[in-house]
DNA sequence: TCCCTCATCTATACAGTGTCAAGTTGTTCC
DNA sequence: GGAACAACTTGACACTGTATAGATGAGGGA
């Protein structure tokens, strides 16, 4: 017998507690921020003790680390995605991935935060680890395509295992302007540069820079030119 | 008479309270993080009952502003000072700059993190404004000198009046790359890539590819080739 | 000199947090 | 049906940030 707690609560247990926690995380997340995130809110969004979830996820560490991971699949799929319908459309895949990164973020920042260190992780969970992975193959290849002239990356060997690729400092460069572009824009660093409403402008306005960036600076042929200047 | 808990506490009064929070707070931070930073710590480091550090900083996130408005200004002596030694050596100011900005951050991690939105800070707070301004400001004249050709920004209205110019994309990307690569190296999110102890290595990559990107994305004719690139 | 004022600090209390130990409930399997 | 076990509750603990009221000492005017 459902009663109005919702689906699946039937009495003493839950059902299933793990996902209700995950989404009432979310819910949270999205309404008070990384700051204002709390276990027993959570808890008391899914209509349970404060000492229940410690059973699923072990402790705050634990659900954070499941909303990470999550938010890294998250990403992953956005820029599979994007990837696709580049590839479908003539664009540039690299850029393409880019601009969804952005805009994973953008449409959940409190998840984005949760996954890039605002709070502590079980960095040792290996579905988090497996998901992290993934995201970051998706950047490397990308990126060792987009530098290879190529259409769209081969399959080939685990992205983890070819990392240490001399080229793998264009990936990093990559990952970063984009990081650090969602990351300031997110945390609202950029505000008084523009003003409140002008997020779509500040948006198009990234993707069509970046994609000079991208040219200009992760050609085939950027990393043979080797300047001597120094820092 | 000063007792063993340190210079100026005689007594009932502490003496100058403000200042030993301050230090307590770094240390705290350089110690446990972020994560472990608390209120109740550093009033215990500074000798001081909990209550104590209300009367200065009114609560948390006052305390937390004054360590970012530190941060700030740390960054922009940094980078003041790097700047000054590139036109010595004949180097480039940016670079220069960019570089001060990812060792400050990586000199004190937890400091940087605070700055940058990891908890809750008093926004409104004039001296942080202006500490914030400043740090932004530097970068903002420097990225248009740069672009400019110029061997250093001339003398001239404060950034924040001219921050709406056209160029400021370009600003934006260099700011981003930087802070992107910052953020994700102290973050641990380069762990996988590379070993712990290459962080130097790291460095130097960064200062030297960097150079490539900016020379290549921030050159004074590249705000005008505009391609038809769409994402 | 005394006393008054006031910023500074202490003591105490309160609501809220994460986590632990022990007990309760329901399911599943023999 | 009973046993074993996972899932959940209850109650407690140490800790947090913050509010309030009271104690302390320094400085200024008479």
């Amino acid at each position: 017998m459902a009663d109005k707690r919702g689906a699946g609560r039937d009495g003493y247990h839950h059902g299933d507690l793990r996902q209700a926690m995950i989404d009432a995380a979310e819910a949270v997340l999205a309404e008070r921020g990384v700051g204002g995130f709390t276990l027993r809110e959570c808890a008391r969004r899914a209509g349970v003790s404060a000492a229940a979830p410690a059973h699923h996820f072990g402790n705050l560490a634990g659900l954070l680390t499941a909303v990470a991971t999550l938010g890294f699949d998250g990403l992953s799929d956005a820029m599979d995605a994007a990837a696709a319908r580049a590839s479908a459309t003539g664009g540039c895949r690299l850029a393409a991935i880019c601009r969804a990164y952005l805009e994973t973020a953008l449409a959940r920042p409190g998840r984005f935060r949760v996954v890039f260190g605002r709070r502590e992780l079980d960095k040792e969970d290996p579905e988090m680890q497996r998901a992290g992975a993934r995201a970051f193959g998706i950047l490397v290849s990308e990126t060792r395509a987009h530098r290879a002239g190529l259409a769209a990356p081969p399959p080939g060997p685990l992205p983890s295992e070819t990392a240490k690729a001399p080229d793998f400092a264009e990936i990093l460069l990559a990952w970063s302007v984009t990081h650090g572009f969602t990351t300031l824009l997110i945390d609202g660093q950029f505000d008084f540069l523009v003003g409140e409403d002008s997020g779509e402008d500040l948006l198009a306005l990234f993707s069509q820079r970046l994609m000079h960036l991208l040219g200009a600076a992760l050609a085939p042929d950027a990393a043979l030119a080797n300047r001597g200047h120094d820092g």
